[in-house]
DNA sequence: CGTATTATTGTAAGTACTTACGTAAGTTAT
DNA sequence: ATAACTTACGTAAGTACTTACAATAATACG
């Protein structure tokens, strides 16, 4: 049990599944107290039929937030303990309608009873704690409909490797890691073509030269991302060379880059941003999509076979 | 869902489960964002030996709360995933001691991280909400560890039952009631003996003109209880004739007359109490018990011969 | 010292749901 | 009218635990 008091709110979820087991177990006793021949999950399906009969399977599932092949499998229970009947739909015969027999009938006010009995008890419960946890189900199951738990989880980890994250300018020590890190992927997924390995291996002349820029990303000692912003001319720039290690991915770190990179041409007084990509490559597409680029109509012939799409960003100055 | 709305807190326990499987539903996204090869179900085991290696299956069951046997089942996946490894102990062959393999110890240190960014994640979903989910589940708990949902449930039934029970004073319009109910559970454990017969039968000649009472109890418009109170001598009553019908026990009746005689035998002046019972009727001899009647050792010959046990209840004047 | 009891673990089966999938009935497009 | 699809349902298998039971080791008792 320390495990809770230890692990704090990261077993959130275990200690729900407890509760919930706890209170489950304790509702079969209740039964028993009432001497009904009715097993607690029955409930929700045998009471939303009593209340409305002739619904189908499919719209008592929708009433209580079950999968209708759960109340399939409650609804022949049922039906074998004679306490529900179904019969084929009247207009559609793929429907299962379900409505009480009379045993079924004869047992709901007993049922009705002993269901007010629980809720006077569970609220007398709920009402002894200060932290009303009916109410904070409420809340947590609303609050985690806005944003799931890993899309929390998330920000709160983008935020931390954000810190730890540095963009660095180019230096020729870093030649390596620029020319490592490109490769890595380019095999990966295509073939190395020559004008790869002449930005890769020269940067300096064939980008930095021409009026270009390179950036870096350490985190945590190793450098892990490139990206460069080569010069077409006055107005233009194209994003390229944009690259992360597998390890790394995920991390914001190629949204990081791509800020640095877009905010250095905005700078320069360039009017858009160009690149161009890989309809393989969805994680990279969805990244400049995200820093604004737009997919181009027309395009300029690339000197790489791989390129299949091509995307710019107009910038207003 | 409006089931939820309109059944209110009775379907507590549902609810409690559904959030549960949302949160470990959930927590399957967030392993896939660190991109670990790892199931949330295996956190609670893998972190406790982690913390503290060399603990026995039965010792990290206890940890955290689950049964030997999950521990076990995850212990052997674990295994499988070469996480973690078991060998025997060495003073007691019986036990299986789980520790970190290399491969279990590198992982260690992501977990912790992805460990730390998801508890402050539900820290600031919990902070969100008015109502503390954690702190409202702490007092629910301890709550139920107190006093559990049946229990309580219970104390709402009784109250709700004790509002709709009479108890009337005996009238010869209730004399077929008296005899019914006394037949039933006398033909239902043993044999109707000619004693029972006379009182049954005559209960005016028998029980009330030598100075004994006769109480029955309406429920819902039946009489389904009975109780007499028979003057053995000026300072003894016999506790007789107590019956309560199938149908109604459970609902505190046999006890509501219970205290109805023993307040007259006092008010009639009587230092004790007296009664006559079988062994075989555990239910009856725990009612008893609870009007504060308890085994007498030695004991006057009962003209029935199903009685194998006296009590008896001391009236302090 | 042998036997009865207790402790520790592993395995099997159950629980109350889920997801995945197949079948039959209905609906729409050609 | 036929093909292609969508819908409703039931069945099977999976999930993450539980309880029940069996096997073996340790300990207590006479």
């Amino acid at each position: 049990m320390d495990f809770f008091e230890q692990m704090g709110s990261t077993a959130l979820g275990s200690r729900l599944r407890r509760l919930s087991e706890q209170m489950t177990g304790q509702a079969a006793e209740v039964y028993a107290l009432y001497r009904l021949p009715f097993e607690p999950r029955w409930f929700p399906v045998f009471c939303t039929v009593a209340r409305q009969p002739g619904q189908s399977v499919g719209e008592v599932a929708q009433a209580i937030g079950h999968t209708h092949a759960a109340v399939s499998q409650v609804v022949k229970e049922l039906v074998r303990h004679d306490l529900v009947s179904i019969e084929r739909g009247e207009a559609d015969l793929r429907r299962s309608v379900v409505s009480l027999t009379a045993k079924g009938a004869a047992l709901w006010p007993t049922l009705q009873e002993q269901a007010a009995d629980v809720r006077q008890a569970t609220e007398a419960l709920l009402a002894e704690s200060r932290h009303n946890l009916w109410l904070a189900m409420g809340e947590v199951e609303h609050a985690l409909a806005q944003h799931s738990l890993a899309h929390r989880v998330k920000a709160v980890r983008d935020q931390r490797v954000a810190a730890e994250v540095q963009v660095l300018d180019y230096g020729p020590q870093y030649q390596a890691d620029f020319k490592r890190l490109n490769v890595e992927w380019i095999a990966r997924y295509f073939r190395l073509e020559p004008a790869d390995l002449k930005a890769l291996d020269e940067p300096d002349a064939y980008i930095l030269q021409p009026g270009g820029h390179i950036w870096l990303a350490a985190y945590r000692g190793a450098v892990v991302g490139a990206c460069a912003l080569i010069k077409l001319d006055t107005h233009t720039y194209e994003l390229a060379k944009m690259a992360v290690s597998p390890a790394a991915q995920g991390l914001g770190i190629g949204f990081r880059l791509g800020e640095v990179a877009v905010a250095q041409a905005r700078a320069l007084g360039a009017r858009r941003v160009y690149l161009e990509s890989n309809t393989k490559l969805g994680p990279a597409l969805q990244l400049y999509y995200k820093l604004g680029f737009r997919k181009t109509v027309a395009g300029t012939p690339s000197p790489y076979e791989r390129c299949n799409i091509q995307m710019e960003l107009p910038l207003t100055p």
